[in-house]
DNA sequence: TATGAATGAGGGTTCATTCAT
DNA sequence: CATGAATGAACCCTCATTCAT
């Protein structure tokens, strides 16, 4: 095996990691995976992560905090509320569709004892930041009056569930824009 | 070696593999642990199942057949399709909580190379209950003009979004009456 | 089940039991499949045999008296040394095509930890009668002087040989007027 | 944790497997068994060999292989019939009693679903020598005349006779020599 | 920085045997 | 006599992890 730079080597670990642990999940991935994915030996690894939970952790833990960002980075200067629900709903959707391995950290190995916080914090602030984009849209008099804590729960939901469908059932998948019509006009005709 | 009626203890092992599955997955879960819990040998849960798979599918078939007979005896004298929806949602949201397990059958555990047909059967009769009330709403002039395939998916996946919250964050639960009145009425100001 | 007599259901056993240790060995045969061909319950098994060592063992012993039996039996008249072979040859080989289960008790299972005692002494006491037929061959003149035991062990490696071809190699076997013919006259022309 | 070459490894696993296997056969011999035996651990095992199959399959086929080269290399130059006869039956009686385990791959553990084809294919090799011996005896007027195919089984026979023997009966045991005067020239009296 | 042989606990499964009925 | 539910040790195999090189 070549010379190559720790920094590089950590690289592919993390890239060959997540596509097999989105795959196969946490217990269905074994570090011998790992290391083939990634051209390197299974001592290899332990030179760059303490072991499977700390690898799975750095990963679960990079993606978020990169979607989190994304998500205010793409909100940053959107002024009208129902757009911002359209894009908050785009971004994430997109998001997903885009890292598929996303569904690793969210939509499945819950019970393994750890990486739950991480997963409540951003699940947390997703909630807050579309309880943001509801109290401005009511205060600003478009929307209707709200317990915006509810309806933000309910639309992160959505969120989880187009995520869920994605994993394994693609006839489920929706248009982010038939979602956001929903959302926004409701089911019952005016008037 | 107590002697019990091998009815009894079928039970039993479906009652404890439900609790370990749903808590720590299909992969996660052994049949140790469900023999501990099930207060019987390792070798008697061979008596009752061909293995950990038919374990697994008995009990995800079982639910989902129940949870299918419910929903369609709920909904069978409903006409209004506004009720309707609410219905949908506060059956599907009350058997998810009654029997958490049901995550087992729906949320996680994807990829596993059996069981898939049966989950995926399962979501399509779902979505075409749902697609079915949107279409009689629409006939009766009560809903506007929608897409009715796709909103149902989208309907549907507020239950999937709802379940995946049940499952480890129960901060992120939120009331049926509200969902519904989003979905009926939407966030807009009418006019 | 219907009540029968004990007599009955053990030799329902014993003949259950040959087929199935003699197609599967003592190790690749359970107590369930022979209680199974035996049209009984396991625990029924052990109504009449202590254990699967017993059963075996039982097995064994049977067909090996019954065996050495038939060929005292066959040979008791024959006075003519070289028809003598003939005769014991042909006994042995009809025999173990008639009961292919012989095999069971003789060309493998060895290395069981029991049973190999009865196996020896069946051994011994079939090249005492080969020996017998030798020693009153050369007596007789009719046979060249060889050591009488050493011929005896070929002679009834020959029978050994054949049961081993029986066992899973058809075309390995030859028969018996051709064996006795290169035995009592060997390759080699005469003169 | 001691560490040993590759190679040396592979060596120990197929020297106690041989050695193992030959004593209990393939069903009673545990992967365990081996371990021990090769003071390796259990899982080492499977470094080496990909299960219990291939490590038997492997064994069965070196020994064969081998055998079946030295039985060629050792008639290569002989000429005279009855001294091939006598050659053939040396190298393998000797193979036999050197390499014990030999009996591994012959005697024992038909019907295992594995593995046969590799013993037929020898067993028929081995009796095609023989029977190129018989013609070539024919031909020089060496050899009475025989249907070469049936003997050349008897004689196989003998060899496989002579190897059960082996396994457990050690007083069964006989002399090449005396095995050969016997088919070279029989037992009757010439003229 | 990198390797890969080695470990041993734990996985799913089978099976001889027992015993309450 | 007969049943079959129940047991628990042992089976083959996998895997996260370690460490001499």
């Amino acid at each position: 095996m070549n010379k190559r730079s720790g920094i590089e080597s950590r690289k592919r670990i993390l890239t060959a990691a997540i596509k097999i642990f989105s795959e196969y999940g946490y217990k269905g991935t074994s570090m011998r995976m790992i290391a083939r994915r990634a051209h390197i030996s299974v001592g290899g690894l332990y030179l760059y992560f303490k072991g499977k939970d700390d690898l799975y952790l750095t990963l679960m833990k990079n993606r978020l905090d990169d979607l989190m960002g994304k998500t205010r980075e793409a909100l940053k200067d959107v002024r009208d509320p129902a757009e911002a629900i359209e894009t908050f709903l785009k971004v994430r959707f997109n998001y997903a569709k885009k890292h598929r391995e996303l569904i690793l950290a969210l939509g499945r190995d819950h019970g393994l004892g750890f990486g739950i916080d991480i997963k409540r914090k951003f699940f947390r602030q997703q909630r807050e930041v579309i309880e943001g984009i509801l109290k401005r849209g009511i205060a600003s008099g478009k929307f209707r009056k709200y317990n915006t804590k509810e309806v933000a729960k309910v639309i992160f939901s959505l969120v989880r569930g187009f995520i869920a469908s994605l994993v394994i059932e693609p006839d489920a998948l929706f248009s982010p824009g038939e979602c956001c019509d929903l959302i926004l006009r409701g089911l019952l005709k005016k008037g």
